[in-house]
DNA sequence: AGTTGACAACTTGAGAGAGTATTGTCAATT
DNA sequence: AATTGACAATACTCTCTCAAGTTGTCAACT
């Protein structure tokens, strides 16, 4: 393995990601990907088992990513000490991000979509499964501060939890162009939390 | 044709749709529905140009019932005198029936789900936009009798309508059964109208 | 060490053909 | 008039083949 394998692997990934939005994982072969990280294919199995594996990594890169911004939203830590709806607001659009970038954005949106899901379903999957968690536990203390009220709404924190997470997915679908989505989810959420008032 | 010729269609649209929700629109043959329906092939053309025909007018039938329950909740002319959250619930819930009935109830679900939208894409998104249009007329009525507050939430009534809709279909996915979606749907609503109040 | 050209193995997609299943249409039947 | 059995046409499902493209792996090179 070269040195440093990461910043190399980072310039393949990079690239791939350039490919796949432009052909769909398919229709992308390595020898795309070698010509745009402007090396030979073969090196590219120095850094990564095969496609698939380029792919998954990119995924789980790109999740990774979102979900930690995501995570940083919610728990506070970001600047401006923002409000719980506000959070959950800038939490959702970072998990978005991945979606919009390369789904949206791209004419092969919809294969690389279900590539995703039969690559990665397990990468999606967890992703969701952990934001869920963590949403879980932000709206459990924020019911314990006072901040809402679950119990008014008949509601528990994972139920809710997962009531954000699914509806804001609803929010994907057939949308125009990205910040019809981004607006969707601002309006959603700023309703959504009026309601969970205390 | 015969006589009369509603009977028939509408015993041989039973008989398709038990067909389909069994083994799905290409596995089902002409034959099979004819068995069921207990007459010979052949004559299910007289009533039908196709096996398309017949998915699409058993499509159309199940949308139309499911659109006119949903609407009737809507206006308020279900009995009950519900008040407007619950109205929209029970709407929500009118319109999902298909999808509950047919797709998610069947083995051949996602085959199903393609199929209808191939075949009736037309269909289901007529029927999204007149429900989402009824929907407006309802909440923008509901805004002028001040019984939500639709300017406080920074929304219009056909950005309101649409994000219940998407937001409602958002909670179809990952259901481990009917009753849980139904279980959604209403949460959804109780804490999305909740956030409307004046 | 990291990189690459070249090679063999493999996958893919198109095309052809044969056999089966399904369709759509009648003339004949009730 | 409504229904049906039977027929021809069509569509589908395998299977095979072939060519082209793609992959994964070296030994050789820098």
């Amino acid at each position: 393995m070269p040195n440093p394998p990461d910043l190399k692997r980072e310039s393949i990934l990079s690239a791939a990601q350039v490919q796949f939005s432009r052909y769909g994982f398919r229709r992308t072969s390595m020898e795309d990907i070698a010509k745009e990280t402007g090396v030979s294919r073969a090196s590219l199995y120095s850094y990564f088992e095969n496609k698939e594996e380029i792919f998954r990594c990119l995924s789980a890169k790109l999740h990774e990513r979102s979900l930690a911004d995501a995570e940083r939203y919610l728990s506070g830590d970001a600047p401006g000490g923002l409000d719980l709806s506000s959070r959950v607001e800038a939490a959702l659009l970072a998990r978005l991000a991945p979606f919009l970038e390369v789904v949206a954005q791209s004419a092969h949106g919809s294969e690389i979509y279900d590539e995703s899901n039969r690559l990665c379903g397990d990468l999606v999957l967890a992703s969701s499964e952990r934001f869920i968690a963590t949403l879980t536990t932000v709206l459990s203390a924020a019911a314990r501060a006072g901040e809402i009220d679950l119990k008014g709404a008949g509601l528990t924190a994972p139920a809710t939890a997962e009531l954000i997470h699914l509806g804001a997915a609803g929010l994907k679908q057939r949308a125009p162009d990205v910040a019809t989505v981004e607006k969707r989810v601002r309006g959603f959420v700023r309703v959504f939390f009026a309601g969970l008032e205390g």
